[in-house]
RNA sequence: GCUGACGUAGCUCAAUUGGCAGAGCACCUGAUUUGUAAUCAGGCGGUUGCGAGUUCGAUUCUCGCCGUCAGCUCCA
């Protein structure tokens, strides 16, 4: 028999003997007693609001309705149009899918099941794993539970109480005996099912609507790869059909976006088995746009100070022994090879080579800051299931740089860097936020030294007046960092450039230089990416501009197409102009209907499309056609020299085309 | 590395219970001379990822390896 009897307040365990303040948004205050529900407070209002109610936020903290007060303070009633909801709604379609599951697959042994962004997921304990049938037959069976319309009852119980009702799910009996004496037990039950959680949950499961389960994978009990893997459900949960609607198509935007796609596409390249996995293949139209990104990155670093060097790919690898790389991290090299006795190895970071550089001189502060930079290609070996596309590969070429300064000249590096960063990122239309990470619990170094670094930091961004978050703990164990996070015109968050302070090789290497008292002193050492990886940035930009690249960028700037063969050689002085004006431009005079020959300059995503004719061989002009402006669009003509000039002036000033407008082809490919 | 799925022409995909491996696009040839997103005809193209096994017969079933995809774990 099912119980679908409406909830009973459990009695509260602790202190209902005060009362507890309670401010509404309206700045009116209300006093109940401590333990009261906050479904009363919320009736107390309004009838309409407690039906609204998805739960409450209780001095900044979200809680279901049916939780007991235990304390007083700001008192807000979250409904759905509250973002903090949406978390409530997919923890609570979690319980629903085990709910789905359970039905189904009695056997089943649950995990755990929280919200994360954009949806939801369950892992479960099953002998066999689950088939995408399974998956369908879930998702049928949560709109059965969505319909039954169970309430989320809570109740609190003592832990033999809860050992008993979960002693066939080893999982729940593991995490339960990690609960501290002095925490509440809390399990919630959604008609048939009943699972160990501390909530916050919806009233009932008819709130749970708009769900789609996206997938299964297995996934190592607590995140550990040494436990036994359970097999994860993934799903999403909105509270409306048009924002699950939004969100499925946010995805389908994504994928048309996958630069793995779009790079073959596009024929900007691939990775062959021959050549092995993780390692990319630049074809000429991908080394255009990778080229570009160099050449105006080199450019831009010059201005700023840099001494551009080169390092050899394979080193000794006594040089990694210094650095302590080999220690710490040869798991992640290539393996040694052997030559006259001494072992090389294919080097996985540039720094100590251009620390070699640094020592190949005695340095005096005269020479201080020494800033070296050098497109360095490193090859780190990853393991064969992280791989992805140009995103994460074993080979790629780091826009490396490191800065050897005294103490006193960290603060003013910083502040430079942070203008370095903030021109090369806005040339590539990201918009991006900063985030600082401390000293973590393996630090090497004195703390005072740490504290020393982190406050320049922060004072340095303090100083510009730019916003940044803290990542306690988070910084690498020999210095702490500023990471810079790039935003991509769908809104999707990139790892970008990275600022880093190291305490530990100029130690490892014993960098000295002499002070104005003629003592030797160390350096401070900085290493800076401005985009990390070649490959992953321009991975990254691929999907940032849908494979539509800003003019600058196109791997092809322009094609000329000639209507018919008399036109010709008007056509071709056309593009001899725009070649002779720097501009990349073809011609496709192939005996092809000017239909064929615009959709395949469509296909490649080229900027620009001069069609001549013989209106426009008489005039000297051409009929333009942008690939921005889509399907609807009128010709636009003008003079060939005008056509040069417009597009000359849109390479130098490196503007962006609107990124993220470009639009699917209707039909064709 | 782990779990699962997948691997057929350059690309995207077919191939009824194991029975002659196919289409569209691309490419080549010819015709077509075109006014803004795919002209017509013909042709070329395959050790079905690699290796073994079962079978009269394997793209299809089994095993191993390689690779790809999703997720986990990892990313100095």
């Amino acid at each position: 028999m099912i119980d679908r009897s409406p909830v009973i307040a459990p009695q509260p365990q602790v202190g209902s003997d005060h009362e507890l303040t309670l401010t509404l948004p309206d700045g009116s205050e209300r006093q109940v007693p401590a333990g009261t529900l906050p479904r009363d407070v919320v009736a107390s209002i309004g009838a309409g609001l407690l039906r609204a109610a998805v739960a409450v936020q209780v001095d900044g903290e979200v809680q279901d309705l049916v939780t007991p007060l235990r304390r007083g303070g700001e008192f807000r009633v979250l409904t759905e149009k509250d973002a903090a909801s949406l978390a409530v709604l997919r923890h609570s379609a979690a319980h629903m899918l085990a709910t789905a599951v359970r039905r189904l697959r009695p056997r089943a042994k649950i995990g755990f099941g929280p919200a994360i962004e954009d949806g939801f997921y369950y892992d479960f304990e099953v002998e066999q794993p689950f088939t995408p049938e399974d998956l369908s037959a879930f998702e049928d069976e949560m709109r059965k539970v969505a319909q039954e319309k169970y309430s989320f009852v809570r109740e609190e119980v003592n832990r033999a109480d809860a050992e008993r009702r979960f002693a066939d799910d080893p999982l729940k009996l593991e995490r339960l005996a990690e609960l501290g004496d002095d925490e509440v037990i809390s399990v919630y039950t959604d008609g048939p099912f009943v699972d160990l959680c501390r909530g916050p949950h919806v009233p009932d499961t008819s709130r749970v609507k708009h769900i789609k389960l996206m997938h299964t994978a297995a996934a190592y009990w607590r995140g550990d790869e040494h436990r036994q893997q359970l097999e994860r459900i993934y799903g999403t949960a909105w509270f409306s059909k048009d924002e699950l609607d939004a969100y499925l198509h946010r995805l389908e935007e994504a994928k048309r976006r996958d630069h793995r796609t779009l790079g073959k596409e596009l024929d900007l390249f691939s990775v062959d088995q021959r050549v092995g996995p993780g390692l990319i293949l630049w074809h000429p139209r991908g080394a255009i746009v990778r080229n570009e990104i160099e050449t105006f990155e080199r450019e831009l670093i010059l201005r700023h100070g840099y001494d551009l060097v080169y390092t050899p790919h394979i080193t000794s690898e006594k040089l990694f022994e210094i650095s302590g790389h080999l220690v710490n991290f040869r798991e992640n090299m290539f393996g040694a090879m052997e030559v006259e006795g001494a072992a090389y190895r294919p080097k996985p970071m540039n720094c100590p080579g251009h620390i070699c550089i640094y020592q190949a001189h005695q340095r005096s502060y005269r020479d201080l800051p020494l800033r070296f930079a050098e497109f360095g290609t490193v090859y780190r070996y990853e393991r064969s299931g992280v791989l992805h596309g140009m995103l994460r590969v074993r080979g790629f070429t780091q826009d490396d740089a490191h800065v050897f300064c005294t103490p006193e000249q960290v603060d003013t590096e910083i502040e430079r860097l942070l203008d370095l960063v903030d021109e090369m990122l806005r040339a590539f239309g990201y918009p991006y936020t900063v985030e600082l990470s401390t000293r973590p619990d393996n630090a090497l170094g004195a703390p005072e030294v740490w504290t020393d670094a982190e406050q320049t930091l922060a004072r340095v961004l303090e100083r510009r007046g730019q916003a940044y978050t803290i990542d306690a703990g988070g910084g690498a164990f020999y210095g702490p960092k500023l990471d810079f996070k790039l935003i991509d015109a769908i809104g999707r968050k990139w790892q970008g450039p990275t600022v880093q302070l190291d305490f530990n090789l100029p130690e490892r290497f014993g960098l000295e230089y002499i002070g104005a008292d003629n003592t030797p002193h160390r350096p401070v050492m900085l290493h800076r990416v401005l985009v990390g990886s070649m490959e992953r940035f321009v991975g990254g930009l691929i999907e940032h501009y849908a494979g539509a690249f800003p003019l600058w960028l196109a791997p092809e700037q322009l094609r000329v197409i000639p209507i018919t063969d008399e036109v010709r050689d008007a056509a071709a002085a056309v593009a001899a102009r725009a070649k002779e004006a720097g501009l990349r431009v073809s011609l496709d005079d192939r005996a092809q209907t000017l239909n064929y020959r615009i959709a395949e300059a469509e296909r490649l995503k080229t900027p620009y499309m001069a069609i001549v004719g013989k209106r426009e061989a008489a005039a000297g002009t051409v009929a333009l056609r942008e690939h921005r402006l889509g399907r609807e669009q009128k010709p636009h003509v003008m003079p060939v020299e005008e056509l040069v000039r417009r597009l000359a002036e849109e390479v130098k000033t490196r503007a962006l085309t609107a990124s993220g407008t470009d639009q699917p082809a209707a039909g064709g490919d």
